[in-house]
DNA sequence: GTGAAAGCGCTAACAA
DNA sequence: TTGTTAGCGCTTTCAC
């Protein structure tokens, strides 16, 4: 790498007067300045990051800690947090937490010596399951700023981008009864989560107000470590006059169209689906899944956002949460 | 941050007494060793990463820019970058080029300033189409290693990382041919790049082979950018005999698969069919798709240990070639 | 056994 | 208009 010092060798002046020519000072000649930038363009010179940070005590570097990125959610979350970094000029350490507690405090703690100016992250279902948050609340503390999204916990005190889940799935199982659907069963890979939870209690909550006729609830939790395909096939054998699933993951909406499907079941006509699905997954569903749209994207760009914001005026102590709305997309599994 | 001077100045000691302390310095007394030790647990002191960069030179970071992180291929990759990565005390920068060779122009060109130590990275679309590489060359001028992966370039003196498409669809072909197919057909939705090109070769090559009896080879191409379904649907309007399709891309197969069965083709007793995809599309295919597996995770692996290998002896001039064995994998889809 | 000083590449206050 | 100096946080050589 071209440094200042060699620009100030070779054009015989002082290393300051290099920098300051760079960024056309006042206090440089017309000439000077020329002279200095035509070498540095010629050689290609660009300023040494670390000597800038080292000096600035900033980074332009903000980091991500994700659970998963073989999920669609989280995928597109980076991508989303990528634009909106790049866009605005700050680059991107990725950690996968893997859903570990163990990985998500590690990367937490190697990156906040410097490496970040911040963080943009989503819990890991194990750190929700233990409600373990010392970890996030000690970087915080380090004045770190920290911006959550979508796994949240209530108790830290932080930016948050969430979206309004229980919202999101009480008006979707409010369309199901109003389509007159009599057994309607929620399907969730994600019972231990945050989101999960919620989610689940839109759907019971649209059952207490719906007085006209009592069906009870039926929650079906798929382990994603078992089989989720035998998971919904079992759904099937059990609740054989199901006309309505609502699914709250990623999957388990696309999977259960299949196999009722193949079970005969006319959809939307006997049977109607929700996903909590991403378009992604559109193009292996015939009819189209009928999904609640998460606003991805969004989310990924309000995060950057608020972790920008949070940087530029570190004095403000008051903590914003932002909630993406949803959008609940008819498409062909719902009538 | 808590920083050496600070813990000198506590213990009235200097600088570099506290910093030898802290390197266990055979200099120091035992006395002052647990002092200093002692103290910087208690503060939680942590090196400046940019201060150590700055001084060794070194970032211990790695540069990865894949074109789409929405592509399972590419995520799993970067999940397995990033665990190798963590593994050998790497972190990760990384960027998104969207497939265009702009951004990833600008996201060598940017990182190339101090903040990587090297980059991992797959060719974007818009650059094999091009076949614009010198922002590549560049980067390899001012000494920075590159290692590319997956979509790679003849003409780029670097490490690669590679699997064999040529003959993992020869393979494939030669598999359904050994089936008695008679009308086999290729789909892809990637004829631009390098991998689809020799993907596609490797299945003319086995029709080639294949003295038996001629049927001419029938490639499909589907356009990304319109419907994939659509496009399936003529394949089986105009080839109303097909029985055996080789999709050599992440979706089209799956995609096949569920418009054959809605035709009415018995899989695999009217056709068989082979996708290059990831196991994650299994869930949502009934029989199970028969693919190509990529050993995805063995690839990103290989990425970084290439990568951290040349950063450990950089004088080594020859670069390597490493080639991921793929497997064959039969499932529901073939006989 | 400890400390002073130089230097990594840069910026900026101050001096000339 | 240009140069000198100090300092960001750290390591390391050399002196004491």
């Amino acid at each position: 790498m071209v440094t200042l010092k060699q620009l100030a060798e070779q054009l015989n002046v002082s290393v300051s007067t290099v920098s300051k020519a760079l960024h056309n000072s006042e206090e440089i000649s017309k000439d000077t300045i020329q002279r200095v930038q035509e070498l540095a363009k010629h050689l290609d010179y660009q300023p040494n990051r670390m000597a800038l940070s080292l000096k600035s005590n900033k980074t332009k570097t903000l980091g991500v800690i994700i659970p998963n990125v073989l999920n669609h959610f989280f995928a597109k979350a980076l991508y989303a947090i990528e634009m909106e970094a790049t866009k605005q000029g700050y680059n991107l350490i990725t950690c996968v937490s893997n859903e570990l507690l163990s990985k998500e405090m590690s990367s937490l703690q190697l990156l906040s010596n410097g490496s970040v100016d911040g963080f943009i992250m989503s819990i890991a279902e194990e750190t929700q399951v233990k409600n373990s948050m010392d970890h996030i609340t000690t970087i915080l503390k380090k004045d770190i700023p920290v911006v959550l999204f979508d796994r949240v916990a209530e108790d830290i005190e932080c930016d948050k981008v969430i979206i309004d889940d229980f919202g999101a799935s009480y008006e979707a199982t409010k369309h199901l009864l109003s389509e007159g659907r009599k057994y309607i069963v929620l399907v969730s890979e994600i019972e231990e989560l945050s989101v999960g939870k919620l989610r689940t209690n839109g759907y019971l909550k649209a059952f207490e107000e719906n007085i006209d006729y009592k069906q009870p609830p039926i929650v079906i939790h798929v382990n994603k470590d078992n089989d989720v395909e035998a998971s919904i096939k079992n759904l099937f054998m059990s609740n054989p006059k199901v006309d309505g699933i609502l699914s709250i993951d990623n999957t388990s909406g696309v999977v259960a169209l299949h196999k009722a499907l193949k079970k005969g079941f006319k959809v939307p006509e006997d049977l109607s689906i929700i996903g909590f699905s991403d378009e992604n997954v559109l193009v292996f569903t015939d009819p189209k899944l009928s999904t609640i749209s998460q606003h991805t994207m969004d989310i990924g760009k309000a995060t950057v956002e608020l972790l920008i914001d949070r940087l530029n005026k570190k004095n403000t102590t008051t903590h914003v949460t932002k909630t993406i709305k949803t959008n609940l997309i008819l498409r062909g599994t719902t009538k």
